[in-house]
DNA sequence: GAACTATACGGAGGCTGCCTCCGGTTCTGC
DNA sequence: GCAGAACCGGAGGCAGCCTCCGTATAGTTC
């Protein structure tokens, strides 16, 4: 907000970033350094000081003018979405450890892993939330990644009978992601509270009332 | 964030519009008359624009000066809650509309039609989610009211049974919070995450799975 | 109704942050 | 070692935040 994010977007569906992703052409020595050190300053201004750290800031950190941080990343979504984009879809993939556990815990487990790892990155949640369940292709890499890993387990547990039939995965994520933004709690709040969250899916309207 | 909120509120305790609440000294009648364009210009441009409306324009739209809106209102949050405060408060009074409901009915429709209203002024929850369960004063009104008019929904419902005894209000309300805060979805999307929630409150454990 | 004073006004100004533009520098391939 | 493509960096224009203080005025008193 403030910095009319869509506008801008539409034109570089997908482009996250052109150096490392379509490798047409490899980055000049000192290009990569400099993207490297962005990156590095970038992911430790947004764990400081959250998703509106001061961009000239980052650039500082990174022994870079403005200029260059903004050839690399137009913009801060795209500076965000470098920072987080590796993690989240490694975090994403790791929902297959949880394979050999019941339909139910793997479930519970992987949004709990979710839930922590994403907690001590708000101000990838702040800006991440904005594009969930929306056609912004930005974050649309971490958008798919949850999708793909979380859809799964979902419908496991739906067929196992575990979770009332009539839910969808992308309820099932806003949901998360509304106990995820959760401020001024504790871990330990916030895991009960998505405890709690979670038992909603559980609930078949069975007796209990 | 940025205009770190904190540092200033805490000898600012309460302070919330010292000419409306401490009724010392009546404002002089062109104070007044600001104070209440303020308002106005305020309440569309939170509206319009969400929590990071520019004060100036704020200003401009009320045609007095920023030192005017800045004696008014020291901050930002201020503003917001002089803006919110009573409806806030008139919205949980509301909780007593439902009185003669069913406990669980009656807290259900209550966190709906708080649900609903609320997402209709975003501005509002971002700045006050950022309240919720911290000692912060900035807020403690709509804090307040919300206690006081939904906590009595939950132990009803607890007594009869409908509701889970481990389950703490704070909890209820990051959970009811987190929902609110879902971006890029529907009324009816929220309404439906909401239930979704709304049912982990109920579910005993029982048997169902 | 004039004079006085507490109260209130308003906007210039200092600061920070956003983003763009372009003259200058450095790398790379030959 | 040279040409030119690729890249750098920071000045500069703009907007928003908030403060400060000289000026205006409502309310009061006589």
């Amino acid at each position: 907000m403030g910095r009319s994010p869509d506008t801008a977007s539409a034109e570089r569906a997908g482009s996250v970033d052109r150096a490392e992703r379509d490798c047409a052409r490899p980055l000049r020595a000192d290009a990569k350094r400099n993207h490297d050190q962005l990156l590095t300053a970038a992911r430790a201004a947004f764990t400081e000081r959250g998703s509106d750290a001061s961009l000239e800031d980052i650039a500082r950190r990174a022994g870079v003018g403005v200029g260059t941080l903004y050839r690399h990343f137009p913009n801060r979504q795209d500076l965000l979405e470098a920072v987080y984009v590796e993690e989240v879809e490694a975090l994403c993939r790791s929902a297959k450890d949880f394979a050999d556990e019941s339909s139910w815990d793997a479930l519970a487990h992987w949004f709990d892993r979710f839930v922590d790892y994403v907690a001590t990155k708000r101000a990838l949640v702040d800006e991440m939330m904005t594009t969930i369940g929306r056609e912004a292709p930005v974050f649309r890499a971490c958008h798919d990644a949850i999708f793909t890993a979380g859809e799964p387990l979902l419908e496991r547990a739906k067929a196992d009978g575990v979770v009332r039939a009539d839910v969808e995965f992308i309820d099932v994520i806003r949901l998360v992601s509304g106990v995820t933004m959760i401020k001024g709690a504790s871990g330990d709040d916030v895991r009960r509270v998505l405890a709690m969250a979670l038992d909603g899916l559980r609930y078949q309207g069975s007796d209990a009332g």
